[in-house]
DNA sequence: ATACCCCTTCGAGCGCGCTCTAAGTCAAGG
DNA sequence: CCTTGACTTAGAGCGCGCTCGAAGGGGTAT
């Protein structure tokens, strides 16, 4: 499989999963006689669940020490085992927080809701008036 | 209330304290004779709200037009809810996906599990060895 | 042979969100 | 008076994860 395909399959970029090769997130792929990367099929399987670990907001070096622990074999697997349950907890804990966050959207939302009748608590500014600023730190201000 | 003592409240840094100032985030606090930020109380409020739109994923230039909004006052409500609510099916989304990565995940681990009895499926290697690189990429290699 | 398009490597650049340094001011405590 | 320590501004730098550009090669269709 090119890599054109393989970019169309995954959603990544061409860029991306040379990059991804490089720094040893893909394992390198074998080249035909003329140098183009031929990478096979199972390499979909391992990409996709890469993309569930970034999803879940794992940083790449953690995902290289997976796959380098991967790599060297089954004697690794309580290892990666282990990186896998410690990531789990934390993707628990990203939820609970989303969770509490969703709770408050919806409480400031509602404030906001009641029939377009404005009431004091969404609208309180702290310190009165706000500077513009935004002299030489920024350019044509795009927010 | 002065940036130090906010920041200890917040957790934030008193670097970031000032950046989001001057980006905007924070209305321009008053200063006091020899020129030093004397915050409102009532600015932990808005600190943690920002807190709850940063740990659901909205980017700074989203917060600032929120900000901007809020500034101008209660004809802007509507708008501000409508940014709310958009935000808020993302959030949802979000939620979702974490929940299905961590079936995903339950499911790599289970198959880890089972009294540190290797099965093919966790070990599959797509593409034979893996090239070491590395070589002008990065330093000292800290993965 | 001539396009054409996808591929290659190497290395620079970017957007984000801070994070830190430098150089200096100010107020309180010993 | 002098030190200490928290504060000020302006602006440079950083870590992350890409993203892109330049310069060139290969294989196929016309």
């Amino acid at each position: 499989m090119k890599i054109g395909d393989l970019a169309k399959r995954t959603g990544l970029s061409t860029h991306t999963l040379r990059y991804y090769e490089r720094i040893g997130l893909l394992p390198y792929a074998d080249r035909d006689r003329s140098g183009q990367r031929d990478f096979d099929a199972s390499i979909l399987t391992w990409i996709e669940f890469l993309g569930r670990l970034k999803t879940t907001g794992m940083p790449i070096r953690d995902m290289l020490r997976y796959a380098a622990l991967r790599d060297e074999g089954d004697a690794t697997g309580s290892s990666r085992r282990q990186i896998l349950e410690v990531h789990r907890e934390q993707v628990r804990t990203q939820i609970a927080e989303l969770q509490e966050c969703l709770l408050v959207l919806d409480t400031k939302i509602a404030g906001y809701a009641s029939d377009e009748q404005r009431t004091k608590e969404n609208d309180a500014r702290p310190n009165a008036r706000r500077k513009p600023l935004r002299s030489r730190t920024a350019g044509p201000v795009t927010h």
